[in-house]
DNA sequence: ACCTGAACACCGTTCAAGT
DNA sequence: ACCTGAACACCGTTCAAGT
């Protein structure tokens, strides 16, 4: 039976989980699939096409938000799924920060975003930039954590070369030591309620002045 | 004369200005410099070790804040300094956050930010994520812009695609256009203030618990 | 509709040998 | 100390031709 789109994307999600990013070759997905490279060609214009795919495959389980809930549970709750979905890949952050067009559950995310933050009470205008600075914290963050995954996973990892790099600055070092001290979880989770207390805080500035 | 490292390193720089992150080839750079493309491996052990040495020249002229200025200040001028030395060279901001390792001048923004955090009186595990927050930031937002930059220079950029792509969600539609109508530089600093603002929140509330 | 065969124009990297 | 020559093991992509 004939190779299918869905077949392809999916062949690809699963090489991505097996080989990282980096080793998502068409020629490697082709062997994958059984098929020559130029067969690909024909389900994809090309591998740009199929990463795009791929990253909205990545993000098409974000859940919506219920808009019973006030803004802030909306913001966190989809700030959180985004992460989780991310995390749901091997290189997923990657790959999704490397694509990151107007697609429809991208947009879709954005839209949803910038309600919650326009339902808060923020200007059009802000509440996009809000919306924004949202997004970058959760993809450095999630790039941020999959990243240090991968070192140690792949023996990478060199506590003394760390050791060294930081050496010049004693506060850095301690200070790091002391973050990581946390779970990713708890990292993420801080950082978000951190943002949102933000943007309450612009909240009571704006309805003062 | 012999070809040395600063000399690979400034042709790598000026490749990178003619023909982008994606045309900096090894190969191309050799030929630039009118020299085997194994001539390169003698300066550098790969060609990440060359890009880990451009994202270090790239920021190596984010100046140092002075420790005399009060922490708000002393964070915004590293974030725009660091800001303004991204975008000095095409794809900076892509380039530096694919080698985003401990490198010398690295660190060196990274404790400055720090400290500047702690010194506004943060405990020092929270002023390593607030640093790290405001990173993701500046870096999020560059890339975003000199993406933006990229697609409108090389005409990539299809007014009519984009707002068929944004016609489903109206309001995130005329939100972006609002969000658009300021300049970029506008859009940081507004961005940056209200990170700071959220450490201002964020130590008053700490003060009073 | 979907795939193969064969090619094109590239990559990064290694390493013996040259000067 | 610095470079060449020559090769190895890859890439993404196109396109005529097959079924």
């Amino acid at each position: 039976m004939p190779l299918r789109r869905p077949d392809v994307l999916d062949g690809a999600m699963r090489l991505l989980e097996e080989e990282g990013l980096a080793g998502l070759t068409m020629r490697r997905l082709a062997s994958a699939l059984d098929v020559r490279p130029s067969a690909l060609y024909w389900h994809f214009a090309d591998k740009r096409a199929l990463l795009d795919a791929m990253a909205e495959e990545l993000v098409s389980g974000v859940p919506e938000a219920d808009p019973a809930l006030p803004w802030d549970a909306r913001a966190s709750r989809l700030a959180t799924g985004l992460r989780t979905a991310l995390r749901s890949h091997r290189d997923g952050a990657r790959l999704y920060a490397g694509t990151f067009v107007a697609r429809p559950h991208t947009l879709r995310i954005g839209a949803a975003l910038l309600t919650a933050f326009t339902d808060a009470g923020l200007p059009r205008a802000r509440a996009m930039g809000t919306a924004f600075t949202l997004l970058y914290f959760v993809l450095g963050h999630t790039i941020e954590e999959q990243a240090h995954e991968e070192l140690h996973a792949t023996g990478e990892w060199d506590p003394d070369e760390a050791a060294a790099a930081t050496a010049p600055y004693p506060g850095l070092a301690q200070a790091l030591k002391e973050y990581e001290n946390s779970t990713p979880d708890q990292r993420f989770t801080d950082g978000l309620h951190n943002f949102l207390d933000g943007v309450r805080y612009q909240l009571t500035e704006h309805r003062g002045g």
